[in-house]
Formats: C-alpha cells, structure tokens, sequence
DNA sequence: TTTCATAATTGGTAAGACCAATTTCCGAAT
DNA sequence: ATTCGGAAATTGGTCTTACCAATTATGAAA
C-alpha cells in the first residue's frame, strides 16, 4: 500500500492544514485530540503526533501541554513571501513609498561614518558610471540599503532589502533596467547627492522629498524608456503587418 | 527536568542540527540510525523520528526509507533570509511607516468592495472583542492587510505581509502582545475607525495620519505596558531581597 | 568473477502504557 | 446562593515493544 508514496504524517498534515484553510478549524480554535485525530484518520497516535509538529514548525498550530492543539494561522508562512514576482513599476512605486519613510527616519539617526560610506559610494558610482554599468548599479544599492541600515530598524532593513532582491529575481525588472541602461539612463549623481545633503542637515523631510523626487525620476525615466519599446514594438508589428499584406497580393 | 523546559524532540533536533553545522556529520553522510540515536540520547525511538522530521522539514537532512538519514544542507535555509527576528518596537515603528504611505497610496485607490470588507472586518473585531482575544487580532490583522491589498502594489502587500510574519514569528513580539492583552488594552475600534473614514473620503493625508497615529498610539501603550512589567519586576526583586536579608538576620 | 536469493539493517507504523500539565466539575465551607 | 478547593477526567509527552516494508549486505551457486 505504502508504494512510491509519500510518507503518512505528510498525508495527515496535509489533510489538517487543508481543514484549517477550509476554515473547518478557525484561529484559536482547539483542534481533536491525538487520540481522536487517529481514530479519525484510522492511524496510530505517534502518527499524528508528527503531522502536529509538522504543522506545528509551520506555525499553523499551536500546542499547549494538558490542553491541546490550537489553530494560530490559516495558511503556511512561507507560502509565497519571498517568491512573490513585483513588476518593475509596482516595485519602484512601493520603493518611492519605503524608502522615502526610510530615509526620512534615517536622517533623524545616521552617524557619521554612515554619512561617509554613503559619500564614498557616491565617488564610486561617479567614477564606475562610465566604465563599468554593473558595479556602478551595485554601488546604487549598497547607497540605499546603507540609508536603510541608517534608520537602526531592522525591519525597515528588511523591507528595503526584500524589495532590492525581488528586483534582482524578477525576470521583468531585469530586462526592463537593461533596456533602461541602453538608453543611456545611467544611475543619477545629482539626485543622490541632494539625498546625502539632507542627510547630512539631519533634515527629515528634505530626505524624504529628496528620496522621492529621485524614484519619481527613475519611475519617469522607466515610463519613457518603455514608451520608446512600446513604440519600437509597434513598428515592428506595423512593418510584419506591411509585408504579410504585400504578400498576398 | 520537566520545568517548563521545551519539548524532548526539539532539544534532541538541535543538538543534531549543531553536530551538523559543526561539522560533525557533513553532507552526504548517513547518520546513526534511529535506534542508536534513540540510545546515545537516551530518548525512546519515536522522540528521535520527531527530532529527525523537523530536521528534515528545515531541509537539514533527507530520508531514505530502508537506507537510512542523509545530510542535504549544514544549515536551514531561513537562517536569517525571512527569518530576522525583529524586535517589537522595531516592528511597530517600521510599520507606522510602512502601512502609512500604504493608507496613503489605499486611499487613492480602494474600491467599494474592499471599503465594505473593511466595515466588516470592524464590527467582527467589535463583537470580537469581548468574547474571544484570539479572534479580535486575527480581524486586526486583515483589517491591515485588506488595507496593502488596496493600494494594488504587490511590493507593499509583501513588504506589510512579511513585518506581520515577522511579528507571528517573534517570540518577543508575541509574548509582549500576550502581556499587552494582560493589561487589558484590545485592538483600537475607534483608531480604526478613523482609518476607514479617510479612506471613504478618498483622502491620502488624512488616511496616512490616522494610520500613523493609530500605530503611535499602540507603540505608547506597548510602552506603558513594559513600564508596568518592568516595575512589577522590581518590586518583585525587592520583596526578594528584603526577604533574604531578613533571613539573613 | 558474476549472479542472485537470502539475511540483516533501517526506516514506517501500530498499539498500549504511564506520566505530567491542564481543565472540569462537584462538594464543602462560607 | 456563592465561592473556594480538591479530586477526577482530559490531553499532550514520552517510553516500550512489536511487526512490516524497503534497502542493503552477504554469501553461496553458477
């Protein structure tokens, strides 16, 4: 009976975790107990024991020693959190959003040896721009998670962080900034440096607004580059539609 | 030994997770088999399968049937990708900022439907709120995330998505909040309130205050709570040294 | 040496028992 | 009637034993 199949606990766990999603189990609510859980399941109670802790590493459930099992989530964490694909658009939005926030909260904290590093980076990407596209991208995010690492927040830090990787795994974002790159849009100096300025005046709100008016550019510049692929695509397909026409004549 | 220790298999889990970051088994190897496991531990054999399959849902080791336990990873893929434990205040404060320019951008862009799921979700944390804690909170939690679903930008649903895994994940944050509900103060029907109306009215500035004075508002009352805590420790430490300087007489 | 069947090993599951923590509930005291 | 305390029932935690199935090792036969 067992076959090539997957092991019972799996089964048993799947089969809770789909009742608790189903809404059979609602959020603290007590689920059976082992014992009836095997009868149910026409298993043994060890069994059951490890689809619980399966569960129970998934934060779905909740045991409480002489009481029972409790329901704390309805749906696995790790269900799609970090593999989620941001478009490129709706990325820099949430950016403009966070990373203002950021750097407003940054301006309040950031040490000197930060204001260094970022004023370092700046030379970095000066310099890199002509040469090296890459490193000089590279250098634009170490500029804005330094401003994240600023705000002493780990969870703005993540934030920031999650929304640089999601750039870095999205096919769209990826060939989207290639584009971008082509069209000689290189990462801008000056939109940087009025940042560290505000930075430096420990001024909030002139961090934030600086920070904003630079991803509002980028969002431009990214709305006109795609302009131009529009158009260019268009082309293309006005030109196929030409040459099939003419071949049918 | 029974305390309030954590369960057997955890510790047995952890202690084979060291060995194998240590080095002590390393990708590839087979390690002992359950039995003698169950014996160098001294634990029975079905302890030693629970240890062995949270092992295996960390993606640290990978079974065989008839084999035996195989090493695959030297250590757990979350290490600290998602798994940043961020501290209660941190995560609160990141969230004024976050879930505020969140409000901001919902407010431009929120349709009927979701202002009626969010009316909702009020009367349910209303109603909720007396009878079940567990529930209430959960009705807070989609209040926030109906709210990052709003704004249509999938960057700031996971960036508000993953500080709320991150607060269910804290053991901090969640033992703070329980001694919060402790104190008496539940989830704010009337701050949320206010959150709703500016959102009615389609008011960006007026949904980013309410949001950002409703979560100052929580951060003062988590506040005053650790005050609380804090002073009944040091009276508690003081009763206790009076007491073995008494006996000491 | 190669091959193949058998034995030994290993994980998978079942069943039963006892312990400790928790909850429930009923009787006694107020 | 209400409240308080403790016993009993419930529940998860762990151990022990046993047997099955898959895999691997062994060794005898070709």
């Amino acid at each position: 009976m067992p076959a090539e199949s997957q092991r019972l606990y799996e089964r048993i766990a799947q089969k809770l975790a789909n009742d608790i999603s189903r809404g059979q189990y609602k959020i603290g609510q007590r689920l059976p107990s082992e014992r009836e859980l095997a009868q149910t399941f026409s298993v043994s109670r060890p069994t059951v024991r490890e689809a619980i802790i399966a569960l129970e590493l998934d934060r779905l459930v909740e045991v409480r020693v002489g009481s029972g099992v409790y329901v704390t989530n309805t749906e696995p964490p790790g269900g799609k959190a970090g593999a989620t694909d941001i478009g490129p658009f709706e990325l820099l939005e949430a950016r403009r959003s966070i990373e203002g926030e950021a750097c407003a909260l940054a301006a309040t904290r950031i040490d000197d040896a930060q204001l260094a590093e970022l004023n370092a980076l700046l030379t970095e990407m000066r310099t890199e721009n002509e040469k090296d596209v890459m490193l000089s991208e590279d250098a634009d995010r170490r500029f804005h998670e330094t401003i994240a690492a600023a705000t002493q927040n780990s969870g703005m830090i993540a934030a920031v962080k999650m929304l640089w990787d999601a750039r870095t795994r999205s096919p769209q974002s990826r060939s989207l900034s290639a584009k971008v790159r082509a069209t000689g849009v290189k990462p801008r100096i000056d939109e940087h440096t009025a940042i560290l300025k505000a930075l430096r005046q420990r001024d909030p709100e002139g961090a934030r607004a600086a920070m904003r008016e630079h991803l509002t550019r980028v969002i431009d510049a990214l709305l006109k580059a795609t302009e131009v692929q529009e158009l260019e695509r268009a082309r293309q397909q006005i030109a196929e539609q030409r040459k099939r026409y003419a071949a049918s004549q």
